[in-house]
DNA sequence: CTGACCAAAATGGTCGGACCAAATACCATC
DNA sequence: GATGGTATTTGGTCCGACCATTTTGGTCAG
């Protein structure tokens, strides 16, 4: 069960996100909310408290007045992920564009300026990638744990936040598509082995060449996905 | 003048990360706080919703527990910049990096996929570092415009927000530094002409060598006003 | 008709007290 | 010492009220 503001500022960022306000245009007030969402002031204003956070409006006296989507904080991807049954494409491209060049600065942090256990430790969870015979879960799982290893591995606060930030609200949302997944675990060993090459000598180009090839993976992966999903819709997913 | 939840919620912040309260543990009660504060529980309530939002405590029924510092929001960084005369040397290079790759991959973004008039565009702002003469005002503004119109230019709304918010958090504190700035406009110019030409060959390695080399560039600006400014404390700064 | 000016209404910010449900702390019991 | 139930604490919500600022609407002078 969600309390009450919560739900306030849920219903209201949907709004917001699907341009039922327009940006600069001003909310109803909160003595107006309250009685539409059946609820007190002090609820609304919690509410209100949330959405300036998230960026999505400015409240001062006189008015809260919306703003423009790319000035919200970064906790906006996951609700413009969870509009309609499938997330739009183009954002999940552009967040797998940005999630992997994070994971590919880490790896160049690690290379750079790594200690040389880290680098070993780091190759035992490439090296996860070697079997042949990974269940998809099995497979999604050692996919993740490696770039949560390698963003640790950076020692870089911005960027763990960024990416854990990132990665915490599109998890979720790809749930739906888990189903229609066809994951090439062939290619991901090969791609894996040159990694692992390149990690052991430290070769930055390499690595970088490596993480593109990753990168070109999941992409694939995912639009193969999305074209499954949308030609045979129907059950959902369970899995992460 | 800012408002009373505002204070209360800044306080509670520096209070949290500055470890007075260690994480797991529990902060007062709002009860408490709103004797302590001598503000109404409504107010600290909602400074509350602002340290949740921020991702600094977790609170339920019971209590509002401190979370770990790395499960924040990206709005941390801002106030952990804000600790101290200075900032944080090793925070501010971490942000380097991270600033730098995002500008990296939009500049990538833009070579693979941008249009030719898009090209043109940046290489007019690219162009501004040509002229010797540059006060360090202007140099600075040239730097952020460049910056600013490479991410506008990737069409990717994640890296923009992640940009923007590293930004507005990061600018304001360096500001007390940049009386101590020294720029190479030189080595700027030799750089800017490489980064024009491998736009027009849309030459990936070769935008990424160029940005590579500004990140170092600004890299030892950095370090050099840290240094001067440490040895030579006093009078402030007024530039951006 | 236009603009500046002023009063009235609306809005966010704060306050005090009150009640509920969930989580916690405490204590008697075994 | 472990266990289970009760009392207390805590956050979540509600009500009604007042203030300072902003917005609005109208008035009046040019």
């Amino acid at each position: 069960m969600t309390t009450e503001h919560d739900q306030i500022s849920d219903t209201l960022t949907e709004d917001i996100l699907q341009g039922r306000y327009r940006a600069g245009e001003r909310l109803p007030s909160e003595r107006d909310l309250s009685a539409r969402f059946d609820a007190n002031r002090g609820a609304v204003r919690e509410a209100m408290k949330r959405l300036e956070q998230l960026g999505v409006v400015d409240v001062q006296p006189g008015g809260a007045r919306v703003k423009d989507t790319n000035q919200a904080s970064l906790d906006v991807i996951g609700h413009l992920l969870n509009q309609g049954d499938l997330p739009d494409r183009h954002l999940v491209d552009q967040i797998l564009v940005v999630i992997n060049a994070l994971v590919s600065i880490a790896a160049e942090q690690l290379v750079k300026s790594g200690r040389d256990i880290e680098i070993e430790e780091m190759r035992g969870f490439v090296k996860a990638f070697f079997k042949q015979a990974l269940s998809k879960e099995a497979h999604s799982l050692a996919r993740i744990t490696l770039m949560q290893k390698m963003l640790q591995s950076s020692h870089n606060l911005p960027l763990q936040i960024i990416a854990r930030t990132l990665f915490e609200q599109f998890a979720p949302s790809m749930a739906p598509l888990s189903a229609y997944a066809r994951v090439d675990n062939q290619r991901f060993a090969q791609n894996a082995k040159i990694l692992d090459l390149a990690l052991e000598k430290r070769d930055l180009a390499a690595v970088r060449a490596a993480f593109d090839a990753f990168s070109e993976l999941n992409r694939e992966t995912m639009v193969t996905a999305f074209d499954l999903a949308q030609s045979t819709p129907g059950q959902e997913a369970n899995s992460l």
